[in-house]
DNA sequence: TCAAAGCTGTACTAATCAGTACAACGACAC
DNA sequence: GTGTCGTTGTACTGATTAGTACAGCTTTGA
């Protein structure tokens, strides 16, 4: 699903790949649209543990730390890829419960960039009047059109800039 | 296509909605996939053609007017509307054929951005040493971020905090 | 030991898919 | 008029789709 897309992958070849039966699908899952639901939520899963410098966020430091873990996870082999949640949010984001999937899981993600600019609030690192959701929010929007570039220009570059301004907004309302 | 994806979408149902007969289709295109082409082509035109102010980007004041321009849009009846280009991406991102394509249009987009930070270049309002094409790249790759997310959230404020923050990033370049 | 409940393999259905075959249509040149 | 070429409608194919039916398996609890 990730690389061919949902629609383009059948529950059959899903089922084909790891080697068990419909019946064991249909057991588990409902349908096809409640597979797609769990793995919206693995998404989500391995996204935060690919990135443990997000737990970490006690400094502005941290912060260059994580943007460095992210573009290193991009250097990969195969080049730049994709955000899993991105890919489903551009097939499936107009469908209203997908979307509702989608916005918690980047909620969640969000919260992880938000608790550590909590943490730089309460040690006076951040503006007071500072908003750590909207901020982490803005970040995210950066990340993921940055991700989305490079995997479409197999080059890291939109995305390391991208992450820099990101960042660099967020500096801007250190204390 | 642009609602329920390329994959979900069938060459019956397009057909059946324009009222054109399978042959017709199969006269004008090769198969599905040249099709797909030449909705990208049309997505491309039809972005440009929504947000003129892209083509009068003199000063810096213009990139604010753009920016409203692209807010406008989003501010429509139907809510935040994910960007057609980043839906394919998401889709068919990783067939390489596809994602030259997307390539191709994003860089005509970005193009315009370009044109107009040269113009301000050449006024002396823009650092002599910087990059057009990589500060309009970075300046898309904020957008993209935040019109998915904004799409996906059923709420602006990602799009326009994301906006924000990719203007301020070209003018921290001006002179 | 036995029955019930949970689990799984296989075969199946009806619908839909992309693409093809082919006859017939229209305009236009001569 | 007539033949040619570009165009179109309709019917079709074989493959694939999501989901179901059902029999048989394994585990569990008493």
């Amino acid at each position: 699903m990730y690389t061919n897309g949902v629609a383009a992958t059948s529950v059959d070849k899903v089922l084909a790949a790891c080697g068990a039966g419909k019946s064991q699908m249909y057991h588990y899952f409902k349908n096809k649209d409640q597979l797609v639901e769990a793995v919206i939520g693995r998404y989500l899963e391995t996204i935060l543990a690919n990135q443990p410098a997000i737990n970490d966020l006690h400094d502005w430091a941290a912060f260059d730390r994580w943007t460095e873990q992210l573009l290193d996870i991009q250097r990969g082999p195969q080049g730049p890829i994709a955000c899993p949640l991105g890919n489903i949010a551009g097939e499936l984001g107009d469908d209203p419960r997908v979307a509702g999937l989608l916005d918690k899981a980047y909620r969640e993600w969000e919260s992880h960039l938000a608790r550590g600019l909590i943490a730089l609030r309460d040690k006076g690192e951040l503006a007071a009047d500072a908003d750590p959701a909207r901020l982490a929010q803005t970040a995210m929007a950066c990340l993921q059109g940055g991700l989305m570039l490079a995997h479409i220009r197999r080059d890291i570059t939109p995305l390391a800039d991208a992450l820099a301004v990101a960042v660099g907004h967020l500096k801007s309302h250190a204390r």
